[in-house]
RNA sequence: GGGCGAGUGGCGAAACAGGGAGACGCAAGGGCCUUAGAAGCCCUCGCUGCGAAAGCGGCGUGCCGGUUCGAAUCCGGCCUCGCCCACCA
């Protein structure tokens, strides 16, 4: 059998990763690099954070693509001069941990503790500067104790608060869901996919919609385009007014109730042709005249049992009957019938709409189907709209009021505003704002996730619902459960745990049994690994005052508008708690793109298209898998996973390693190995070299604003090329040579961080010099004369059609370069039956010759 | 149905503000070195016409049109794919 030698052979070192990573790491962690000192003012401070992950148990290359680029981002501030913070945690909270122990037999802390082992160590390996120092674990009580305490705040301050009301609820996961939660028009379960169901449930929510206006504003924030507007139509504002149809006495009732609605067209009003009602508006009963009951009943139930089912695509039929009674338009005096239906939805404005038919496409629908009137009242100028087959909505801006009694002729806009105003006046009307988002429903019917600090006094009913003292904070998780059950929430059927004495009165009470949604974990923790273990409170506000906000935040898009906006909820409701400093959570947040599977499937374990960063790393090390994740693509592109090109960044640090090591040994099998590039001396190739070397500088240094990681690579690997070309040549026992490798060590050290390092460690020990990390340097600078060319090659075209080049001194005039260009002989050959017409220059750039026919 | 984004060689991609399309890498082919090589080094590599070759042309960034001296980039219309929303009054 044979083994390695245990002493290196004769000749250069090769590279061994296997052998250099970890023995870095190690060092690193001796010398606490990463550790940050939170109380130093000696530099400019950086609060860099990344999405924390859930610990599912395996870490897969997408978490790597993630983390190992922030890391370089981290790395490049550090040496740049700041004082960067990069902590590191765990989403512990969670339904898969729940999952696991139904199946196994295991307590999901356990089962999560074990996960979180395992990343941490895969984490590790990623070499990453992260401060391990201020890990934080959502379950531990430490961490939701203050959940908790921030819960009763909430409350306190009314952001808190308890309803009965309709909620989504999914069947298989056995809990409601926020609105967020339920994804697309077929209504799933954002965690499993299962399609939800509503239910009248008393339920937890935080008020999100008191910022609702707040979220809308992303002054001073560099967010991606996309999460602003995916947010904003999240939120969806709409302006308009609240107008009051009087309900009209006829022969069954005397009529008076007020029913209230919202429109965005109130210009519209004297197109209001009838009106509709959700089915559970709350005045259906009152006013359905009795012929009108069975059929009204009927199409409740059924509108009800739909809703509960399935929602129907948008362009179903309209459905939906009428109650008997009308209402009077508050501003003609008209009378309209007023009917129920099902596109009305309780949940949204006032839960009814004046149906204007002409200007409405739903409407419009309505109408047609039930033969209601249409009345067009907002047309262009001078034109009748053709109201066969849809209605009029579209806005031209010239667009005036017709058959509108006093405002006939108005401008619309004009005409939406005065209609207001008559209202306004008469009581019967104003003008408001109606939002899509719904306050965020937290409470979950789960057993880990932090319980929900309030007790219901079973003694006195005059205590009711009773918060629980902060002093007895935190409500802690029962950890003596055997088996977890398969249905129903843990907490619930504990056999002891919910039983509990009335904070207030001291008789007997009940906890309440829901646990928060884990958005909540994550939409403070940031504040906490400030100071992870603080015991009397949740935030130290010097350092929240000292570090926040997050300088710059990363992860992915598929949070739009879960975390990235409950985390910017917390910020304004901390805030108005007097918690924190700032409104908004993070500066500058970056959304990567997923790597998908070979197959081009979103990776998942039950595709089975999953890659193992650990496998990659034992083959390649983690400087080739970093690098490869930067160089494949784009940081916020998608892309399929590919491990053929991982050759090439591999080969890339091979070569680099040759070169760093070994700058005066040939290549065999290169007959030009140790020559100089036909037509250059030395001092000229050294020259080229060192330039090259300035420039690469400077473009790496300008990328790393927007995170360009592939072309910074790209521009490496140039800088490497050349450097293996003049390998063995006189240049390399030049100054020029060691300058330039000396650069590319530090230009690559936040990408390639162990590497680097071993090679500045060999590099630093050659010449006798004393040991300091590479990665306690100071980023260079590079030197604007180098960059600087003397020479440059333009482009010559003739129509627009590249057709030779010249090289010329830089300061050359356009009037001489415009001669020399027309002495071209390519350039007179187009001549020749034709002349100048005139000569494009753009300068440094290009020269364009614009020929006419002579 | 609406909103947003994207479409460039066999593949991943680059081209910063309208100025040399395809940098860098993968794969492929040829060569060198080698006992040998899966290592390393060198060369070729968008399609296509003429040519023995050096070379000289034509076409080419999803499609059709436009603006411009000049378009991957800007404008209009269309096609395909992805994501988000989906009766929101």
């Amino acid at each position: 059998m044979t083994s390695e030698p245990t002493t290196e052979p004769a000749g250069p070192p090769r590279y061994n990763p296997a052998e250099i990573e970890p023995r870095w790491q190690a060092r690193w962690e001796e010398l606490r690099l990463h550790t940050a000192d939170l109380y130093s003012d000696a530099k400019p401070k950086f609060y860099l954070l990344t999405m924390y992950p859930y610990p599912s148990g395996d870490l897969h290359i997408g978490h790597w693509s993630i983390i190992a680029p922030t890391d370089v981002a981290g790395r490049f501030k550090r040496m740049q001069g700041y004082n960067v913070f990069f902590p590191f945690g765990f989403d512990a909270f969670g339904l898969p941990a729940e999952n696991a122990a139904i199946k196994g037999g295991i307590h999901p802390r356990e089962w999560t503790d074990r996960n979180i082992d395992n990343m941490r160590r895969q984490v590790k390996l990623i070499g990453a500067a992260l401060d391990w120092s201020k890990e934080l674990i959502t379950a531990d009580p430490t961490y939701y104790r203050w959940n908790q305490w921030l819960f009763l705040r909430f409350m306190e301050k009314g952001l808190a608060y308890r309803q009965m009301a309709p909620v989504d609820w999914c069947p298989k996961d056995l809990v409601v869901l926020a609105r967020e939660q339920v994804l697309g028009a077929d209504r799933v379960c954002w965690r499993c996919g299962t399609q939800v169901v509503k239910r009248d449930l008393e339920q937890w929510f935080f008020r999100t919609t008191k910022y609702a206006d707040e979220l809308l504003n992303y002054d001073g924030l560099r967010y991606p385009e996309p999460i602003k507007v995916m947010q904003t139509n999240w939120i969806g504002r709409s302006e308009g007014a609240e107008i009051a149809f009087e309900v009209a006495p006829d022969d069954q009732q005397p009529g008076g109730e007020q029913i209230r609605v919202f429109t965005t067209r109130p210009d519209t009003l004297f197109g209001a042709t009838f009106m509709v009602l959700a089915p559970e508006h709350p005045l259906v009963d009152a006013l359905t005249h009795p012929e009108n009951k069975a059929q009204v009943d009927a199409y409740r139930t059924e509108a009800r049992r739909k809703s509960e089912i399935d929602r129907l695509s948008t362009d179903r039929e309209k459905t939906g009957v009428a109650i008997g009674a009308h209402a009077i338009n508050p501003i003609s005096g008209e009378q309209i019938p007023i009917w129920i239906a099902d596109y009305v939805l309780s949940t949204y404005g006032t839960g009814a709409i004046m149906a204007v038919p002409a200007h409405d496409e739903r409407d419009f629908a309505f109408a047609q189907r039930f033969s209601l009137p249409i009345r067009v009242v907002v047309a262009p100028r001078d034109v009748v709209p053709d109201m066969m087959d849809t209605a009029y909505v579209a806005h031209t801006h010239d667009e005036v009021l017709l058959n509108s009694g006093d405002f006939t002729g108005l401008p619309a806009p004009e005409g939406a505003r005065q209609i207001t105003a008559r209202l306004e006046e008469a009581g019967k009307g104003k003008s408001a704002v109606t939002y899509r988002l719904r306050d965020w429903l937290v409470s979950r019917q789960r057993g880990w996730g932090a319980p929900i600090p309030v007790v219901y006094c079973e003694a006195d009913p005059s205590c009711g619902m009773v918060p629980v003292p902060d002093d007895q904070l935190p409500v802690l998780l029962p950890d003596d459960i055997v088996q977890w059950p398969a249905q129903g929430n843990p907490l619930e059927t504990h056999p002891t745990w919910k039983h509990t004495t009335c904070p207030s009165c001291g008789g007997p009470g009940r906890r309440e049994t829901d646990t928060m949604d884990t958005f909540v974990d994550s939409s403070w923790y940031w504040w906490r690994y400030l100071s992870p273990g603080k015991e009397d409170g949740p935030i130290d506000r010097a350092l929240n005052d000292a570090w926040c906000p997050v300088e710059q935040y990363t992860g992915g898009a598929e949070h739009a508008v879960l975390h990235l906006m409950y985390a910017r909820f917390f910020a304004k409701a901390l805030n108005d708690l007097g918690l924190v400093h700032e409104r908004e959570p993070w500066k500058r947040l970056f959304n990567q793109g997923q790597i998908l599977g070979e197959d081009g499937e979103r990776m998942s374990k039950s595709r089975g298209n999953v890659q193992d960063p650990d496998a990659l790393v034992a083959r390649y090390g983690a400087d080739t898998v970093r690098l490869f994740l930067m160089f494949m693509k784009p940081w916020a592109a998608d892309a399929p996973w590919n491990a053929k090109g991982i050759e090439g960044v591999n080969r890339f640090l091979r070569r680099l390693w040759t070169v760093a090591t070994d700058p005066l040994g040939r290549e065999h099998g290169d007959a030009e190995a140790g020559r100089l590039p036909a037509g250059q001396t030395a001092a000229d190739a050294a020259d080229d070299l060192l330039r090259t070397a300035h420039r690469t500088l400077k473009k790496i240094t300008t990328d790393h604003a927007d995170f360009g990681w592939n072309t910074m690579i790209s521009a490496l690997m140039e800088l490497t090329n050349k450097l293996v070309r003049l390998r063995g040549s006189e240049v390399a026992s030049l100054p020029a040579w060691d300058e330039t490798v000396r650069l590319t060590l530090l230009m690559l050290a936040p990408m390639a961080p162990h590497i680097s390092e071993e090679l500045w460690a060999r590099r630093v020990e050659a010449l006798g010099e004393e040991w300091s990390s590479i990665h306690t340097q100071s980023w260079p600078v590079f030197d604007p004369a180098l960059v600087a060319t003397d020479e440059i090659e333009l482009p010559i075209q003739v129509n627009g059609k590249l057709r030779d080049t010249i090289s010329v001194p830089t300061a050359t005039s356009a009037a001489e370069i415009e001669q020399l260009v027309l002495a071209r002989d390519k350039v007179r050959a187009y001549l020749q039956d034709a002349e100048v017409a005139r000569v494009v220059q753009v300068p440094g750039r290009l020269v364009n010759v614009v020929t006419k026919p002579k």
